[in-house]
DNA sequence: GTCTATACCGAGATAGAC
DNA sequence: GTCTATCTCGGTATAGAC
């Protein structure tokens, strides 16, 4: 798993994904960055997209990862702050990234359904931990909730989605903090 | 202001960027929707870039509209669900749309400048409306806040955008109702 | 598995007739 | 103000040598 040439395809797919958009980057930009020719990307993914789906399966593994290594002992609020915390890292170095599936579902209505699925999958994945999580915070009383913590997720999650995409904007990445403070429970 | 071409091609501008974003769509799109062909659209907005930049001054002039709309003596959680309302609507008959705005903060990175100062400006006009309103929620106890009205309104602000896209993603327009639901204070 | 070379198309943009 | 015609570039994708 060293670094054969396909891995640095797909980071750099998902990096340009992040960054541009699946309409906003080219075969050409990632054999730049990679160092070799963009027939040798159609050798590993004959199109964009399978390139894009290898991107998508392997960004939403990761996240999973991040996910089950969030300490469920915690206090709600407190694994809450950890989810942001990964939230922000994933902007990248020059802060110029937003989550893959976040853009990948504004470029929905001009992609394969396949990827619709995939997509709505990370959805479904996150919203599902978050409801745990507010779930614990009406329990453990760190967390604010409105009874239904399914509803809450989905709010909850869209935004982390919504104010990553801000942060990005106004190029300050304190906006993602507003989330968990706006989700703590008044002590 | 009956219908002049250059209206229909500003119309047809902002449909398709709410539909498939600034990389999504061309001049030919356009000229097949509205009539014409591609060299007349480029007589009235010379570049893409002019094209865009006209689409989200009108937008945000719309939008500034429907907010002053909205009667200020209402409840605060009656505001809020007029707010979701309208974001609901821009969605479109076909529900394939997403907020401008929202969508070209998400092309952000390989747009112009000029886009990303009046993309910022819209973001700005929404989150102080918001902060009024969780303000007054605050005083007349229809909605929780944090005590921070200016984090809380990019909180909400992140959440509608975030749910928009998601209510588009899993094609369901219950998901705008989960951000009002979550930020109602249980009565 | 990577290369050179190329096919093919669609993009934004411009010149100039009408 | 709209058209025809055309330019130039960059996109995805493929064939075939090495």
């Amino acid at each position: 798993m060293a670094n054969p040439v396909r891995d640095q395809i797909l980071e750099q797919a998902a990096s340009l994904l992040m960054t541009r958009g699946y309409h906003g980057f080219s075969y050409r930009d990632i054999a730049a960055e990679v160092g070799v020719k963009t027939s040798s990307i159609h050798y590993h993914f004959p199109t964009k997209e399978d390139l894009v789906m290898a991107a998508v399966e392997e960004y939403s593994a990761e996240v999973a990862r991040n996910l089950r290594m969030i300490d469920t002992t915690l206090a709600a609020d407190m694994q809450l702050q950890r989810y942001a915390h990964h939230f922000g890292l994933m902007r990248g170095a020059a802060g110029d990234r937003i989550c893959l599936c976040g853009m990948l579902a504004s470029d929905i209505e001009s992609l394969p359904e396949s990827v619709r699925v995939a997509v709505q999958s990370f959805f479904k994945m996150n919203e599902q931990w978050l409801a745990a999580v507010v779930e614990r915070g009406a329990r453990d009383g760190t967390l604010r909730g409105s009874g239904d913590a399914e509803a809450d997720a989905r709010a909850l999650f869209g935004a982390f989605q919504g104010c990553v995409l801000a942060s990005r904007l106004f190029r300050s990445s304190a906006r993602i903090d507003d989330v968990v403070r706006a989700w703590r429970q008044a002590q």
